[in-house]
DNA sequence: ATAAGACTATACTCACGAGTATATTTAGCC
DNA sequence: GGCTAAATATACTCGTGAGTATAGTCTTAT
């Protein structure tokens, strides 16, 4: 306790008084606090989701795996659902940075197809992995479901656009952009049914195999 | 009624009478019938369970499907776990006939893996598709669970196989048969996410495109 | 006709799990 | 040192849905 106020003061010593509660306060390390038990929360939750499915995790179990009661995990939660979202929207995100970082770059569009790919397998592989998949509709209120479906719909847009732009540059073969799409979307969301993180095989290894098979095909060449 | 005992005793005179009641009997259209009533319980099951999930299905919604009542659904199936396992089973059977089939073949690899994969398009886009996918161990007791993963391998096996004896027959390129066997399996299974019966693409459309694309590869040629 | 059995409905039980009302503790603040 | 708010727990409510006990109906066989 003593060493956080006297940290406090450093920080506000160095810098004018923000107009709030300085930085590093009690209270602003309160709500980190927060945000990391948030993490938590989400984290295990996504965990137990993956391992006994959406509906046969109950909030007790995943209040039991966090060393809490149920009402803790509604105090970093709304509800189930938006629980199940928030593990969709963090997995989601790692995909969405790589869709966006290499849309600005001006390398092949082969190039960038790749590492994209490469950043879907780790995210699929991650805890998060299963929740971003198994997020069907069914299990969410429409406004939700929504929500969903656009974030996927960015993904796959990004994908169809990255597959045309291919075969505008010439570093790719011209095929259809919805098909090539959704049968690399397939591939990889997949891995979440069968990967399991024992060492033998990591998700980038994975994604290495993926991106030559897409790549070169089955054909002899 | 009348029609019915005619043909009955047509059928009787044609071949000695064999040991049980004749074929054709009153008896025997009643267990037609009943397995016919029985496919369509599962069927049904199938549709709900797909348009609204597994665990959103009450067997009283699938019940009203039918215009019937619960217990009748109880007279056909054992338990909800075991309706999806049939459901399971059902679209399985067509993938597995696919793969038996073509390991009698003396075709190239290359042509009976395009079969295979025809016949497992048309199956994933089927009513029972989003149940062969979503199946999963979460839903269902370790003894189903096991029984399916069983069954699940075997397709998986056959995928391997194939690949594997197109490397060796010249008409494949030699690759990791596991990973190309989870990246089709994983292409071909989404195809229950997306697809609908809307006329516009049909299940075989998809597979055509789906074995080219596996075919050739991304890779300008 | 009537007994036997297949089929279907009514009207329950019972457990489980999401969500909450309320109390209690803990930590920062003046 | 007491006040306030955040954090956590205890102990509920309440709906839903799987599965069933029981009874009625309809068909076929004798």
């Amino acid at each position: 306790m003593a060493s956080r106020s006297a940290r406090s003061r450093k920080a506000a010593s160095a810098l004018p008084d923000p107009p709030g509660p300085s930085l590093w306060s009690p209270v602003h390390l309160r709500v980190r606090d927060r945000e990391r038990k948030r993490d938590a929360v989400i984290r295990t939750a996504a965990r137990e989701f993956r391992a006994r499915g959406y509906h046969n995790t109950s909030l007790d179990d995943i209040a039991t795996a966090l060393n809490v009661t149920k009402p803790t995990v509604y105090h970093y939660v709304q509800n189930k659902e938006q629980l199940l979202f928030e593990c969709f929207r963090a997995g989601l995100r790692q995909i969405m940075e790589a869709v966006e970082q290499v849309a600005e770059s001006k390398a092949p569009a082969r190039e960038r197809l790749a590492l994209v790919m490469s950043r879907y397998a780790q995210a699929i592989a991650s805890d998060f992995g299963w929740c971003m998949v198994q997020a069907e509709n069914q299990d969410l209120s429409p406004a939700m479901s929504r929500k969903i479906k656009a974030l996927k719909s960015e993904i796959d847009q990004g994908l169809r656009r990255l597959i045309q732009q291919g075969g505008s540059d010439g570093s790719l073969r011209r095929c259809d952009p919805k098909m090539a799409a959704f049968a690399i979307a397939g591939a990889f969301n997949w891995i979440a049914h069968w990967y399991r993180d024992d060492g033998k095989l990591d998700a980038t290894d994975v994604a290495d195999k993926f991106v030559e098979l897409f790549a070169l095909g089955l054909d002899p060449r």
